[in-house]
DNA sequence: CCATCTTTGTGCACGCGTTCACAAAGACAT
DNA sequence: ATGTCTTTGTGAACGCGTGCACAAAGATGG
């Protein structure tokens, strides 16, 4: 039975064995003592848990570059996602195939949500669209919204909706840069570095920030 | 002299006030007791300590679907961002004007980078000629990656790397939204809740998580 | 069957960020 | 000029996640 100790996951994953026990300690912990997890049994439920085992429909709205770069994202598949439609409010779209997958009207929207039983949505319109979108979907019962547009979006309670603004990204890294080139003005003697304090707490790890600041001007 | 008490601001972001004047005092206190902040003032300060004021040169490596979207995105050029150049390595693509914007070949990546001065580059090549295309972009002087592409970079001492994953926000809407399905059957009394402590865990704000998971399944 | 060794699961303490609460500061009216 | 009122800036307390350290559990070998 193949396994692994918390100690070589953690190395792996470049974080504490302790806190990656206590985690799977959460999940209901099904390992070893003297032996570790069974690597094929801890996937599962780590998988279970985390809803990858479910076939999730998810429809597309907003077929531009960015919808389109998203419904040819391999990576959906193999996490549990499943495009179910792709819709598009230009009718000269309509009919045309994109990652293999025709392009439908958005006057059909609410007949493809429910006809499919699809729970998630993503919008990938311009940002004047994203909320007449987002209110459509909402009202056919999609419960759970990722939106790529550069708007907030107004959802009434029990509706998830998760915001992803590409060039926020850019942003913590052009801060990080800034930082970088003051510290060596600094050291050249020229000028003491601006937001220091502010400049500590930003951590230097991939991915997203954990705390990011309160507030950032339109 | 239009002016916003840290009251105003924090209703209007959703925060408390108290950790966004802490926030601002950071930035050297530039608030009138009494009154509140001036407005322009403020505004300078902040973009000012975030870079916006600067103008940040940046190529887009892989022009596929994503990197076109990106190309197109209209974000970064009020966020103080230049799309200095777009690279592809399909000679097909060479001269090929994307936004505007002609492609260059992958040949010319180096000279590219060193001609306007980039220090921030964005991957949205395929997961296989990620690392290489980062090796390159490093060695040419880049120091801040934005990578799209799904593998985690290596980069040498002092070069930062932000690492988008499209498909882990979906899990995470995933996630949430099985716990409802969860939930639901658990007010049915058919099912105890499963993971309801790490369910718990997890924030239901707009954005990116402050605390991941220490541990995802490719 | 017992001793030893490895690894889990977790109580506890530490550190950090957030929130509370209030004194100090300044505007504004009288 | 003086008092009142608003709002800032910040010291102190609180809460929470993380890491340490160790006892309990189970495997393994003699």
């Amino acid at each position: 039975m193949p396994t692994v100790s918390s100690e070589e996951l953690a190395a792996a994953a470049g974080v504490n064995s302790a806190k990656l026990r206590k985690d799977f300690s959460y999940l209901g912990s099904y390992g070893t003592r003297g032996v570790g997890y069974d690597v094929e049994y801890l996937v599962y439920q780590i998988s279970r848990e985390l809803g990858l085992t479910q076939d999730w429909p998810v429809v597309i709205v907003g077929i531009g570059n960015l919808g389109a770069a998203l419904a040819n994202y391999g990576g959906f598949a193999s996490r549990g996602f499943r495009v179910a439609a792709l819709i598009d409010a230009d009718p000269a779209m309509a009919g045309k195939p994109v990652a293999g997958i025709p392009v439908q009207h958005t006057d059909d929207l609410e007949r493809i949500i429910q006809d499919n039983g699809v729970s998630i949505g993503v919008i990938a319109t311009p940002a004047g669209a994203a909320q007449q979108v987002c209110d459509r979907l909402v009202a056919a019962g999609v419960t759970s919204i990722l939106n790529f547009a550069p708007t907030v979006l107004n959802v009434p309670e029990g509706v998830d909706v998760r915001k992803v603004d590409l060039s926020i990204e850019l942003q913590i890294l052009a801060f990080h840069e800034q930082r970088k080139a003051g510290e060596e003005a600094a050291a050249d003697g020229a000028l003491p570095a601006a937001g220091s304090a502010a400049a500590r707490k930003a951590s230097a790890d991939q991915g997203p920030d954990g705390a990011a600041p309160a507030v950032m001007p339109a």
